[in-house]
Parts: C-alpha cells; structure tokens; sequence
RNA sequence: GGUCCUGUAGCUCAACCGGAUAGAGCAACUGCCUUCUAAGCAGUAGGUUUCAGGUUCGAGUCCUGACAGGAUCACCA
C-alpha cells in the first residue's frame, strides 16, 4: 500500500471514529501541499463540514489529531482555515525509493489483457511529408509507446493513401513534363519528385483555367474543364479499371515515393506493425451499407442514395453511399473499421488525425455504434491542432510548408554548431558526434511538439521556436548525461550503491525527498498520458524531474560526502531518476546521451 | 448562418477535472564555474486568466450570453 492510499484510509477512519459517518474512498482526495506552506499533502476539509457539523478548523483539526496519532506516516499536521496539511516523516521517503529502486522494470505496468490498435501518419502518396506531418507522427507513435506501457498490446497502423484524384495529378503531370526522370538521375528523394509533379500540376492547371477564362468562360466552367485535370480523371477512371499502363506508371511512381518515406521514417524514429493501403480497402463498407439498410440505420432516398439520420444525436444527415452506387470517404472507412477488427480483434482504436476531420469521425463511430460493433465504445479520434506558421496556414501546393526532412536537418545542423559553440565534443569520435547531433536536434523538435496538450493548435516559428535550453528536450538530455557522468565516476571510485543498505540514512535533506516525491509519481504519469492519450502530461513531468534533479545535483555534494552510506544512497538516487528520465523519454521516442 | 475547438505574463506553454497568494520556460535584469558537465543553479521584475452575468463556502476550471481566432457543415478525400 502506497502512502496516499494509506493517508486516505486512515482519513475514512478519522470520519468513522471522530464522526460517526461513512464516506467512500473515492470520495477522498489528496493534493501535494503548496510550497508556501509547511506539509507534502493537503486534505481540502470544506465539503465535509455537513457531516461534521462544525467548523472548518475544528474538522480539520479532529482530522489531524487522529492521523497523527494512528497514521505512522504522519508526523505532524498544520491548519490554515479548510486546509488540513500533513506532514509526513522525512523518512517515509527512503521506504518509497527503496521501493522504486528495486523494481527492475519502472515504468512499465503489468498487461491489462487488452489490444489497442493506433493508427497514425497515413501519408498521401503525391508529395513529402511536412511540419504537420511531424506531429502526426511524433504524436502516434508517442501514444502508442504509452499505452504499450500502460500494459496494452499494441499494434501500430499506417493506412496509407495511395489513389484517387491527387495521385493521378502527380502521374498525369509526370507523363506530361517527366522526361522518364528518376529520383536517381533527378537526385531527388523519390517522395519529393512526386511532390515536384504535383506542383506543376497544380500550375499548368491555372494557367489552362486563366486561358479559358480569357476565352469566355466563367471561373467555375474553367475550373471544371481545364483539359489536364480532365486526364486526371480519366486517368482515375483507367486506374479504377485496372488499365495496365496506367497502374504501371502508379505503381513505378508509388515506389519512389515509398522509398522516400522509408528514409523520412527511419530519421523521425517512428515504425509500424501493419500497413493498410487504400488502393486495397476504396471499396470496402458497400456489405455494410447493406447490412445498416436491413437493420433500419440506413434509409434511402428516391435516386437511390443512402443516408444516416444522425439529427437525435445532434448531427445531420449524412450520405453513405451514392445514387450511382459508388463509395464516398465515409463508406470505405466503415469498412476499414470492420477490417482492423477483423484482423486483430481489438478492443480500442486510436485514429490519429488531425481535427479538421473530427465531424466525420464523430459520424463515422457513432455509426458503427449504432450497428452494434463490438469494438464501437473502444474508438477514439485522437484529434490534434493544425502547426501554424507566422505567415499563417501551410498550403503545399503553393509552397508555403516546412518540408520535414528539410527541418530534422536544419534541427540536426543547428545541434551541431550549438555543440561545437559549447565545445562539448572532446574525445567524441565522428561517428558519435554525429549520433549525438541527431539525438539532439530530433530531441529537441520531438521535445516541442510533444509538450503542447494535443488538441491546441500550435505555432511554430522557424527563426526562434525551438531552443535548446529551459523547458526542451536537450535539457532533459542533458540532465541524463549529468547522471551517466556520476555514474561513471561512482564506478571508478568504486562505490557499491546496488546494493547499499538504505537504512542506515538517519535524515532526508528537502531536496532529496522532493526528488523521491516526484519520482514516484511517475507511473501515476504514465497511467494519465495513458488515459487521455496524452504524450505532453510525460513531457512536462520529465522536464519537472529533471528541474528537481539539477536542484538536487547543485545543492547536494555527492562525492565529497563522508558518509558511505549517505554517498551511496545519492549515487542511488541519481541512478534512479536518470532511468526514470530515460524510460520516460523512451515514451516521447526521444533518446538521450550519456555524454554531451 | 448552424455545429465543434481555442482564448492564461511581451512570446511559447502549465495549472493534478471546483480549492489557498494562477505556475514554468524564453526574452530583460542581478548573483554563482579553483568542488561531481554553467545546455545548469539561485534570485528580481512581469497577471483584472478576452469581456459581462450566474451557480457556491470557494471559479482560470462548471452554466448563460457577448467578443476574437480556427475548423467543419459537398453524391470531395
């Protein structure tokens, strides 16, 4: 039993005893004491002044008197009007960390039993990943690495969208200004030529629409008529018909592009168990149209369309199927919904993406709610802000985005010379160099995407947003490398910290119960980041621990304390939170340096 | 126009789901490298939590209404 739970069990007997009345642990709540006053917890009195029928004083202090007297982990307690503040017994905090030093696997909670399945990135196939991208996938792969510690098992998804409209653009274009180009004779990533023809798509189709204009048309018959984008449809028409030349040209352009990814992926750090392409899934969902039709959460109109009526749960209608019979987005993602149960029975589903589309996601589960699904009450739409720039929204097509692989470069690059400035780099071989080059400008981009709670829209400024000291990742890093190096020296000296008898401490200094403190909430963390799929409750807690640490390292001499026990139990302490700070940096997909 | 999200220090963000005098970082200013890494530590300054009502012992947090920004409302994806 923990000492929360300790402290609110003899709460609910204090009420038992001094008052006569039964209350429920869960009614029973502890805040950590404020710093201006003397205490660790805090027990907030005044909604139960009912039952005690006095005042808040009184009730706070009949509270106090029993714990002191019947709570060993209480050694005293103060009363400031309703606020009853405990003050616990320094020592309470060596059972604590011996505790948490024992425990091999900290961080990871026991398996709940359950599946969770993510599904995050899901790029399209006509241009390179950009700044939101990022997030995307920082953010997916983030939650999924929480919940696996949580104790799910996870399967991370990518559903990537390689057809439809956008895609034969990139293809028309390419057979029209390509010149049998490669990414290798262009010596371009395969994702950015596809881009490239994708803007000159975009480009030749004004012009075409300017030229009509000028020769009479309305804007609107310009835009529907302009001859290039009436090849990209007939060029979907031909794909959706299996022509052969026009998927050998698909799958050719496809390729590069996924190669290109492959690199982007392997630099963010992020990976996947299942891909899902919807060249194979654009014409699944058709079955369950049928099926929401025969169980009456369909209807359908006069010309043959079909509809959900989702106005009793504040929505509108919305159509799942044309007049004609051909799928809309909705109708293949009902599908893929029943696909991903099929082939993983899973009892959650986390959609990453971004809140742009958080009416269709709300349409589309309470949909499959309505039919019944057995995973329908498991999906969540991880719904995240769109990253602005201070020039205001990113447009690709008119060139206006942060290119991802352009900006890991740039933050790598930028880590190199802050490094070098700080002459940090002695006795670094060049390979190490650059690995810690990488570790730090990836830190510190991941460190900034992740800290923002998921669904505020962000701002990023290229000029200034990312820093490497204060509230960043390379100062959590750099915390870590802080530790390694008193590691190090603690086995040079040969101080036997693993297995050093904690008991024989007699007194805690504050720092160094602050820092037990707080590294005991860390499973608290994970279980909240868990919770509300979260990754940013992590990240501000890391960059507390480590404020608390650097607090602790400044005022506390380790090795020039004469006591062995007491070295012993510092060096101990270090140990802990710096594999505190790795296993939970781990969650963020950041890793960090021993040196730096 | 309907619906949803957001609004906290000059800037970027917190605030443990209703608790005490709203906290960090950046930027500014002041100290601290002859001791384990100064990408650090300690301190100063910075606020009518967009505004107006309401609910109660108590509101940044809940309710109503304004205002501002964003998203969405296609037989598009």
């Amino acid at each position: 039993m923990n000492i929360q739970e300790s402290i609110i069990k003899g709460i609910q007997l204090a009420f038992q005893n001094t008052f006569n009345a039964d209350i429920s642990i869960d009614q029973l709540a502890l805040a950590p004491t404020r710093k201006e006053f003397k205490g660790t917890y805090t027990f907030v009195v005044f909604p139960f002044l009912k039952i005690s029928q006095t005042t808040p004083e009184a009730t706070a202090t009949l509270i106090g008197d029993y714990l002191k007297s019947s709570v060993d982990a209480v050694s005293d307690y103060n009363v400031v009007k309703g606020f009853l503040n405990l003050e616990l017994n320094n020592l309470i905090w060596l059972d604590v960390f011996a505790q948490l030093f024992s425990n091999p696997n900290i961080g990871q909670l026991p398996p709940n039993g359950q599946r969770v399945m993510v599904e995050y990135s899901s790029p399209n196939t006509n241009k390179p990943l950009h700044l939101g991208h990022l997030r995307n996938n920082f953010l997916g792969y983030s939650v999924a690495e929480i919940l696996k510690a949580n104790g799910y098992e996870v399967i991370k998804a990518n559903l990537v969208n390689d057809r439809g409209i956008h895609i034969c653009k990139s293809m028309v274009a390419y057979q029209h200004f390509g010149n049998q180009e490669t990414p290798e004779t262009a010596g371009l990533k395969g994702d950015h030529l596809a881009g490239k023809y994708y803007v000159l798509f975009d480009q030749e189709y004004k012009k075409q629409q300017a030229a009509l204009i000028s020769s009479g048309l309305s804007e609107e018959e310009a835009k529907k008529n302009a001859p290039i984008l009436l090849e990209a449809q007939e060029m979907l028409r031909k794909w959706e018909a299996h022509d052969e030349a026009v998927v050998t040209l698909w799958n050719r352009m496809n390729q590069w592009v996924y190669a290109g990814f492959e690199q982007t992926y392997n630099r963010m750090g992020v990976d996947f168990d299942k891909f899902y392409y919807e060249s194979d899934t654009y014409l699944l969902g058709k079955d369950i149209v049928e099926e929401g039709l025969e169980k009456g959460v369909f209807f359908k109109k006069e010309n043959g369309s079909v509809w959900v009526d989702l106005t009793a749960e504040g929505l509108d209608e919305k159509l799942v199927l044309r007049g004609d019979g051909t799928s809309v987005y909705i109708t293949q993602d009902m599908g893929t919904a029943d696909l991903k149960y099929q082939d993983y029975r899973i009892d959650k589903s986390v959609y990453v993406v971004g809140n742009e589309q958080d009416y269709h996601f709300d349409v589309l589960y309470k949909i499959m709610r309505k039919l019944g699904r057995p995973y329908g009450d498991g999906l969540y739409h991880l719904s995240y802000g769109m990253v602005d720039l201070p020039t205001g929204k990113m447009k690709s097509r008119e060139g206006t985005v942060v290119d991802a692989d352009e900006l890991m470069e740039e933050m790598v690059a930028t880590a190199e010379s802050h490094t070098k400035e700080l002459g940090k780099i002695e006795g670094f071989s060049p390979d190490q160099a650059t690995e810690l080059y990488e570790m730090l400008g990836l830190g510190a981009l991941k460190y900034f995407l992740l800290k923002v709670d998921p669904k505020k829209r962000m701002l990023f400024n290229p000029q200034e947003s990312i820093e490497f000291q204060g509230n960043t990742g390379p100062f959590i890093q750099y915390s870590h490398a802080r530790i390694a190096s008193i590691l190090r020296k603690a086995g040079q000296i040969g101080v036997d910290y693993k297995h050093a008898d904690f008991s024989k401490i007699s007194k805690l200094e504050d720092s160094e119960a602050a820092l037990i403190f707080i590294l005991n909430d860390f499973e608290k963390k994970i279980e909240l980041a868990g919770q509300e799929y979260s990754p940013s409750v992590l990240a501000q807690y890391l960059f507390d621990l480590a404020k608390e640490y650097n607090r602790f390292y400044a005022e506390m001499p380790i090795f020039l304390e004469n006591d062995d026990s007491v070295v012993a139990f510092r060096v101990a302490l270090s140990e802990l939170t710096s594999k505190t700070i790795k296993k939970g940096m781990s969650l963020l997909g950041i890793h960090v340096p021993d040196r730096m």
